[in-house]
RNA sequence: GCCCGAGUGGUGGAAUUGGUAGACACGUUGGACUUAAAAUCCAAUGACCAUUGCGGUCGUGCGGGUUCAAGUCCCGCCUCGGGUACCA
């Protein structure tokens, strides 16, 4: 009877849930980690092999820390709210609650199975009342809230009420929409509802107007993942934009933390590169352009604010161009251009994402006949309408340049207008911008055809031409962010309701004794005929004092945006989080998750933390202090191929012959990338009527190795692989694939190898008859060096992540002692203790059979002795022009000279010396010895 | 287009600071045990040349460079993966 995983690891399973072996305590002398997973959202699917990837790697070093003596804070919970539940409600009308709980019970099982050293006592889900008041509690905090740039901090409302009661808004420095000045007299005077108008201008949290990728064949907003090339990804619909009355949380008023923040924290440089591409910090200038009368001769008092970064180009703007939807193209179009420009921001704003996308390339526009004047030659441009320059971007009007931008350029080109070259390269001629063929680079050079900055270098330029734009009152120097605002509404169901009703139309907190507000029932899970989100069927969706509650939704990232706060204090009924616990926890010392949440989730929770932060709840501004990303388990994916807008099917090798539309199979219908046809009709409601162009009497895939993700249906789970070679093989193979931040593509052929290293464990302890073989004998000199050897490389590979070379250590060390037939208690224990963080069931169980009481997991980390490790000799590798030609063993404290004299008196020296003379020898001690000849 | 990351045997990967390239596994081949299989154990396994033995040459995507010494550093490319996209 050998290694049996199946009695084991069932054993030490129920031991860990009955002892509470890995509770974590709020109170402790013990100094605490922080070790979190990006908790999952509980699909239909279950667990795939990709999930327990970063969760076995954090598993690993919460109990390397615990053997270190630390307090380690190491929960798990779900991400319960999303769109799967929701869509299967939609289909069956069953409740996504119902579905989630079913789901939560799998993936505990199946989380249960691998071995996880989680405080389950702590388990939080986002669609648990008890969680959710906390994430309602938030958003009535940032409802409350402004945020005051002299201060650089979120504020109360109740404040700024204040400063407006006694001074106005005029000396207020607020992140806010724009809002004309008004004295405190004139606040005093305004209706309260024109107050809470304006007041809204201010809130972290506010409604507003904004464009949201709108279905109407779903009747909802998407989201904008859940759209692809401008169809809807469930059902191929397609997609427009809408402007929408919707919550949106004032981000942008952290964007320059968000971004400074970044230089304080451990994490990939690729993620933190991205997180300043999405804030997208560029430093430029505003400045305005007065109109000039329609006939041409005198300015107007109106004019156009436009950002840009180059104003040392402003006198090579040869015209300006307007968003189609920018405010000011009604007003400024000249009589006789109106018809044509009406069309065409008609023509504009129906043109769907798709065909936005696709035609890039494609330049339109209109002239509308008005002229602006450059502020600084007081030439007269003209204006144009075109949909390359983007409403929400900047002021949505641009100085053309076409000199040096290539949209610009092209632009000129297809509507012949002036280019003037404004930048050259240092030493150039300047040529004539008609025989260009693209626009001319000015990153670097100097400025010509420009005035009083003719001949400075383009950053001289830059910040004198400011200077001049202030001095005239026309401009300034301005700091623009990519970051958009957050939409936060959704026209779902499952989600966390908002904790709003209205009043006279205008939106009122509920009090936090109210909350949580829970989700009410719904005879449908869909929007009602009138196109109100689903909430709106719901009975009674009032206040007791019958004022109508918000009918959207909170998004996705609500919930997950402040959980890891949760996890401190997770029963607490008064509070989000005790200070105290917070004081105690502080923020997460190692987070791991996959790098997909780079501009979501992780700018999201660095901006609620930022913003408890203000209000003094968090006493760390970061987050999370240190961060892997695993890198993503890929699957091979299989497609079906859609002809665009019709329920038809074509198989792989015909595809071509038709406009199609790739979308995943899941891969259990499809063998060697022949489709299961019936099966595939059954797989969802959409697909039931499906038909199928076949090749060769089959439908054949395509196929693609990417990510496993639920969404792509390739998903592999780890269930059979647990069944038949058990949770620790499943462990230490998913560490030994490779480095953990590397993507790769799954594969089970390596793991019978981990799977014969742990019998081969095994077997150090046991015979045949399973009995223990361990000796009290002193161990050898040879045993102790295997064994120290190793500690030293596990607690190595541990601290800087490295699990894969951790596994192969392992089966070095398990081999030299299988060589030596080492049957040591003084080796054959610590051994157990060392191989718990990775093997934590066989580890148990070892120690058990040692003769132990109680759990390993508790029991300190052996050391290591250096005096172990010391070699007497060292093989030196001698080389000849950098080529090894022999070996050279010398004592290992031999100084350099007497090496270099041995290695060239060595037999093996001598031919390649032979003929030769030496040039130099070089004697790197305890490396190698290199012998230069020629 | 732009920004990141990666290219090492048949495969996954190792080489932590410029110092023996290919650790550890998988696979393959041969062998032991067995009636047989499984399990286990042993041996070989980068390519090429030589093969009676000693051995030699090449080799970390490609082309250059720095160095006594380069998978590792520098310059110029190529390929693949990911992110992003009219961001002024």
């Amino acid at each position: 009877m050998a290694y049996n995983h199946q009695d084991i690891e069932k054993k030490w399973q129920q031991y860990w849930s009955k002892h509470k072996t890995f509770k974590a305590e709020n109170h402790s002398e013990k100094p605490k980690f922080y070790v979190l997973d990006m908790f999952p959202y509980p699909s239909g699917a279950g667990l795939h092999v990709g999930h327990p990837l970063g969760y076995i790697a954090s598993d690993i070093v919460a109990r390397y820390k615990r053997h270190l003596g630390f307090n380690v804070l190491h929960p798990m919970g779900y991400d319960a709210y999303g769109l799967p539940a929701e869509q299967y409600a939609i289909q069956t009308g069953t409740h996504p609650e119902i579905t989630t709980n079913k789901n939560i019970q799998r993936y505990r099982q199946q989380l249960d199975q691998i071995g996880f050293s989680f405080d389950w006592d702590r388990e939080v889900r986002t669609s648990d009342p008890e969680y959710y008041k906390w994430t309602q509690w938030t958003f009535i905090q940032l409802f409350e809230s402004w945020y005051n740039r002299k201060s650089d901090k979120a504020e109360p409302i109740a404040d700024l009420k204040k400063i407006f009661e006694e001074e106005g808004n005029q000396k207020v420095e607020a992140v806010c929409d724009e809002t004309p000045v008004f004295s405190a007299d004139e606040w005093k005077s305004k209706s309260d509802t024109e107050q809470q108008e304006i007041l809204m201008n201010y809130r972290l949290a506010y409604l507003s107007e904004t464009l949201v990728n709108w279905c109407p064949a779903l009747g909802t907003v998407l989201a904008n993942d859940e759209v692809k090339d401008g169809l809807s990804e469930r059902g191929g619909h397609p997609v427009e934009r809408k402007l929408m009355k919707q919550w949106s949380l004032r981000i942008t008023a952290y964007a320059q933390r968000l971004l400074d923040g970044l230089e304080k924290v451990d994490w990939p440089d690729s993620l933190k590169e991205m997180q300043r591409n999405w804030i997208g910090r560029s430093e430029g200038a505003a400045l305005h352009f007065q109109l000039a009368k329609p006939d041409g001769s005198e300015k107007q008092a109106e004019g156009i604010e436009v950002f840009t970064t180059r104003p040392d180009t402003l006198f090579g703007a040869t015209f300006m161009v307007l968003a189609p939807e920018h405010e000011l193209v009604d007003s400024i179009t000249i009589p006789e251009q109106k018809e044509k420009v009406g069309e065409y921001v008609q023509w504009a704003k129906n043109r769907s994402e798709r065909e936005r996308m696709t035609e890039v390339k494609k330049v339109t526009g209109v002239f509308t006949g008005a002229y602006a004047i450059n502020p600084l030659n007081n030439q007269q441009v003209p204006i144009w309408v075109a949909d390359y320059v983007l409403a929400g971007y900047g002021t949505g009007a641009i100085m053309a340049v076409p000199a040096h931008d290539s949209r610009d350029f092209a632009f000129a080109r297809h509507f012949n207008l002036p280019i003037i070259q404004v930048v050259i390269e240092e030493g150039e001629e300047p040529s004539d911008p008609a025989t260009w063929e693209e626009s001319y680079d000015s990153k670097e050079g100097i400025i010509i055809n420009s005035g009083f900055i003719n001949g400075m270098k383009v950053k001289e330029a830059i910040s004198a031409t400011i200077q001049k734009l202030e001095a005239m009152g026309v401009g300034t120097g301005k700091i623009n962010y990519r970051l958009r605002d957050a939409i936060f509404s959704r026209q779902r169901y499952w989600g966390e309701p908002f904790p709003i009703y209205y009043k006279d139309g205008m939106p009122q907190p509920l009090k936090e004794e109210e909350l949580p507000l829970e989700l009410p029932e719904v005879d449908k899970y869909l929007p009602t005929e009138t196109g109100a989100p689903p909430l709106a069927r719901a009975q009674n969706w009032t206040t007791k004092d019958g004022y109508p509650l918000e009918t959207n939704t909170m998004p996705g990232f609500a919930g997950s945006s402040g959980y890891y706060l949760r996890y401190m204090d997770p029963r607490n009924e008064k509070e989000y989080f005790s200070k105290e616990a917070n004081q105690y926890w502080r923020n997460v010392d190692l987070y791991i998750g996959g790098d997909e949440h780079a501009a979501g989730h992780l700018i999201y929770s660095r901006f609620w933390n930022k913003f408890l932060y203000d209000l003094g709840l968090v006493c760390e501004e970061e987050p999370f202090k240190k961060l892997i990303n695993q890198g993503k388990i890929q699957g091979r994916s299989s497609f079906v191929y859609r002809v665009q807008g019709t329920n038809q099917y074509v198989s792989y090798g015909l595809r071509k012959q038709y406009d199609t539309q790739a979308l995943h199979v899941d891969i259990n219908l499809v063998e060697n990338d022949v489709l299961d046809t019936e099966a595939f009709k059954n797989w969802m409601p959409d697909y039931k009527n499906a038909e199928f162009i076949l090749e060769d009497g089959k439908y054949i895939c395509g196929h693609e190795v990417e990510k496993m993700s639920k969404s792509k249906h390739n998903v592999q789970n780890p269930d059979d692989l647990i069944e038949r070679y058990g949770a620790d093989t499943l462990r230490l193979y998913e560490m030994f694939l490779g480095p953990i931040d590397q993507h790769k593509p799954w594969d089970t052929q390596g793991i019978e190898g981990v799977f014969r290293f742990l019998k081969k464990l095994w077997r150090l302890y046991f015979d045949e008859n399973d009995q223990l073989l361990v000796t009290d004998d002193r161990a050898s000199e040879a045993e102790l060096k295997v064994l120290h050897k190793t500690v030293k490389k596990i607690r190595d590979d541990i601290e800087r992540f490295s699990f894969n070379t951790g596994v192969s250590n392992y089966m070095i060390c398990v081999n030299e002692l299988s060589e030596l037939k080492c049957r040591k208690r003084e080796i054959l224990e610590p051994l157990a203790v060392l191989l718990e963080p990775y093997a934590p069931h066989m580890a148990e169980e070892l120690w058990s059979k040692l003769g132990h009481e109680g759990s390993v997991s508790q029991v300190n980390f052996p050391e290591f002795d250096e005096k172990y490790l010391k070699e007497d000799n060292f093989e030196y590798p001698v080389s000849f022009n950098g080529k090894v030609r022999f070996k050279l063993s010398m004592p290992a404290d031999a100084a350099p000279a007497e090496v270099e004299k041995a290695a060239l008196a060595a037999d093996e020296a001598q031919r390649w010396l032979e003929g030769k003379s030496v040039r130099k020898v070089i004697v790197v001690p305890k490396r190698i010895v290199n012998i230069v000849v020629g």
